[in-house]
DNA sequence: TAAGACGTTGACTTTAACGGAAACTGCGCC
DNA sequence: GGCGCAGTTTCCGTTAAAGTCAACGTCTTA
């Protein structure tokens, strides 16, 4: 079972639109936990190596943020990951009970820096919106004056 | 009159959480005009030098646009000011009606921009939040398990 | 008039990669 | 089994962007 497929780093390269230089940068720096190995040592990526790539990814054009700050947040979601984990197999309630807040807890700051972030450029959004509907104001008052005068020299 | 309050670099950056070289910095690349002088060549920065600044700061901090970004929205802000002072005083309505179109255009550009990166980031938000909600669920339903475990053996 | 900003210039640093060399691996084909 | 070649490995150097640091001289102002 589980024909479980694996890529090579130029494979996962291209889908992912990167280069096999970057990738292998990401490991080095610690962004990318080190994928396994064929016996020559050819890199192998997983559908989870790849998944997490595609976060980084998303979170670098989204957001802007330093792969520093992607880090952080990948880490935060790695911890989560093990959480889950222990709170499936912990036998005893209370145990379960704490590694969920622990969860809850990162998640909540998460949400909690996504929503700054997102209020802030809504904020910028609404400034620029703002003025573009006082500029469309003007110009439709313009329009109509020149209609004006198109109905008089017609006339 | 108008005491119109110039700053010197060194205030300036502080107000900013700049540093004085990177504001000399910015002006070297073309991003923020240069400023007033002293007669010994300290540089003065108006209010107006100041707010440009601040959008600047902002549209780095919020949306991790490059610098070369953030030059073509100022550029793009600045002839928006230029039109507006033209169609203030241009004599012909259709004049007026052309440099307000070509204003909203740009304005609507931008919103554009920044209104799809702020659904994006809501949308990874959402996730989150998503993903929150779950784990709350699971924690009240161990809590309530608990709570009946304690009732038991009290009994 | 002295301390402390500020001026310019050039070299240095950090971040996020890119490029190339030299050696090694995987794999299809004879 | 051996050959060839594309893909990969590590190592090391380079680049562009966005600054920072240092030196040394000038200006402001208490």
């Amino acid at each position: 079972m589980s024909a479980e497929r694996y890529l090579q780093i130029g494979e996962v390269a291209e889908q992912l639109a990167l280069t096999p230089r970057t990738l292998r940068y990401y490991e080095e720096i610690g962004l990318l936990a080190p994928p396994s190995r064929m016996e020559g040592g050819f890199r192998l990526y997983s559908a989870a190596d790849i998944d997490r790539l595609e976060s980084i990814v998303q979170l670098k054009r989204l957001l802007g943020f330093s792969l520093r700050e992607i880090k952080q947040v990948v880490e935060a979601m790695e911890s989560l990951k093990l959480l889950r984990q222990e709170s499936k197999q912990a036998s005893d309630l209370e145990t379960k009970r704490d590694s969920l807040r622990k969860g809850l807890e990162i998640l909540e700051q998460q949400v909690e820096v996504l929503d700054g972030r997102m209020r802030q450029v809504a904020e910028l959004r609404d400034q620029f919106n703002e003025r573009s509907r006082r500029v469309r104001e003007r110009l439709q008052q313009i329009e109509a004056e020149l209609q004006a005068v198109v109905v008089e020299t017609s006339s």
